[in-house]
DNA sequence: TTGACGCGTAGGGGATCGCCTACCTATTCT
DNA sequence: AGAATAGGTAGGCGATCCCCTACGCGTCAA
């Protein structure tokens, strides 16, 4: 049922690896569901651009839309996120582990046993 | 102390969105620290690719290097993942509310009973 | 010293990115 | 109906990505 291959944890990551599109995710995260012009007016970037993102936000399933009349209501979809704090988490003990100064140990140690 | 502009965050966010940099940061995890032809032989790809790809993860600050001999022994540095992390909270009300109201409707679902 | 090994860098080439300017459809207002 | 509004699509263009083949530089072995 979950089709979560490489292809989509691949469009999720390739989508957040751009700065307006992130941009893109917090204000429809601070502000709401916005239809594309109200999330253009922070750009700096000519509308048919937004338009571009958006789509690759929608094909990496970030945001979903809704249509209003003339407008399209685009909204956050944050459960691809909670796929990438899923890749996230095997690294926690790593950082966790490297602040507390005992990482330099275990990073010596592939698998085998000390006497 | 902690220089995260948004250039750190973009270099980072880009250094992910390749699958074979994830797949670099999960052998380092798994296997531990290994010098590049170690870590080139998972792959069907050349070294000096393998070796930009170690540039880039390097860059973004997700991996040292520490010379051995002839060798370069790279190694996993896990804190900027823990910026990602920080970066994900505040959207993890949104995918958490979002599965609560999947699971109601999925709840009140009348149509959809095969079998 | 001569050669083999480990690895980085230079530079080229095709694919993709990210921006732009048209242009098109669909909806709403006179 | 005609004009204005909202927004997607086409196609061009320079920048960047990601692979490749040379090649350079340091280190170990003979």
């Amino acid at each position: 049922m979950n089709g979560t291959g490489t292809a989509a944890e691949d469009r999720v990551f390739a989508a957040l690896a751009n700065a307006t599109r992130r941009e893109v995710l917090r204000l429809l995260r601070e502000c709401g569901p916005q239809p594309v012009q109200a999330l253009a007016d922070h750009f700096d970037m000519r509308r048919p651009s937004l338009s571009e993102h958006l789509r690759v936000l929608r094909e990496a399933g970030l945001v979903s839309e809704q249509r209003s009349g003339r407008q399209r209501i685009y909204r956050l979809e944050a459960a691809p996120l909670a796929e990438v704090q899923d890749w996230l988490h095997p690294y926690e003990r790593f950082w966790r582990e490297r602040l507390r100064g005992l990482g330099d140990l275990l990073d010596r140690m592939p698998d085998d046993d000390p006497s």
